[in-house]
DNA sequence: GGGCCCATGTAATTAGTTACATGATTAT
DNA sequence: ATAATCATGTAACTAATTACATGGGCCC
């Protein structure tokens, strides 16, 4: 999905900066989609160029200057037909899981330490992610419940996994150790 | 993370062919990581002028020449350091569930084919997972367990999620155009 | 006075995908 | 006969991230 469909679908809920609408796609999408300065920015800039969206600049006291951009009849027809030719894509990339396919390669302190860290990090985002929708003013749309909804229940199935697995697979490695010898492992690391 | 160092780990479990490499990321990783020849040749390429596996052309009858890697005392200890210094991560990104935010502006319709799409996918995705795995002769090392055993887990609740809300979202959607007569849908389809 | 918030934008870099090029063999 | 499998590799392209450049206001 281009960044530019994104930025579309933001600004037709309602005309915000660059700045702003990162804001958003930090807030609402982190589950599934994140945007940097660097594909935001261009993406409005191309945007505007082609007529879907118009950006006034708004002059502030006290801090910089932004550039309001609002959604144009072209622009909603475009997203409108952007979102009705998507096609529908759902990928992961984890790093944390290819470490741990390799865990036998790890000390293991070190699966544990990932283990761990990786835990705390999805128990921040849960959290986060409730702190965020509770201080919402505005409900959410059927679809935005949905999409929470769906981040929401895979949070929660990572974070029950890693919780019942870790202490077993970490047990698992201590035994897999003592069963090959301080000799041994020093000539697997050194040699072939 | 660097393709580099996943086909060294892969390597590092027997010495295969680029093309055979990909085979196993396919099998193995597709839950959380992929990867193209377009990346896979130059990673070997690469990882050989450093000497961290070594290439063995093997002429093969009745099918295309191939050339084997296998891994190096060097490449076994540049694995070792990378698995200990590779900062674990994990992200999703995905365009349905983009799609599925934006679910108002969608017609029933679509949103309908759009979920069972990806629930047909995913299950298919389930499906080929098992298959794979009662199919293998070797058993799988405690990492391996761990990391197919996360991915069955979040694939088991984005189905069970996918079935469960999938009605329900639907008829809120055709809830919400009968709140909102087809004339004023025209209008905010045509303009702003 | 240190660091974060507001705010926009670009340049360099990273990492990847897709399509192309080639072609025999084998299964349906 | 048609498609898939085996097999390697490159070139063109896509899409993004990170860091840089700039700077006042506000909170602790």
């Amino acid at each position: 999905m281009d960044a530019k469909i994104l930025c579309l679908g933001v600004i037709s809920a309602g005309a915000c900066s660059g700045y702003e609408l990162k804001k958003t796609v930090e807030e609402d999408f982190h589950h599934f989609y994140r945007a940097s300065y660097g594909s935001i920015y261009p993406a409005l800039a191309e945007l505007e160029r082609s007529g879907l969206v118009a950006g006034e600049a708004i002059e502030q006291a006290k801090r910089p200057d932004k550039k309001v951009y609002r959604i144009t009849d072209a622009g909603r027809a475009a997203l409108a037909d952007a979102l009705a030719a998507e096609e529908p894509a759902h990928t992961a990339r984890s790093e944390f899981l290819v470490l741990m396919y390799f865990a036998h390669l790890l000390t293991p302190d070190r699966a544990a330490q990932v283990i761990d860290t990786m835990t705390a990090h999805f128990e921040r985002v849960m959290l986060a992610d409730v702190d965020a929708y509770e201080r919402r003013a505005e409900p959410l749309t059927s679809g935005q419940r949905f999409a929470v909804g769906f981040g929401r229940t895979v949070l929660n199935s990572i974070v029950e996994y890693l919780r019942r697995e870790r202490d077993g697979l970490i047990d698992e490695l201590i035994a897999e150790r003592a069963d090959q010898p301080a000799e041994d492992r020093r000539l697997a690391a050194a040699g072939d």
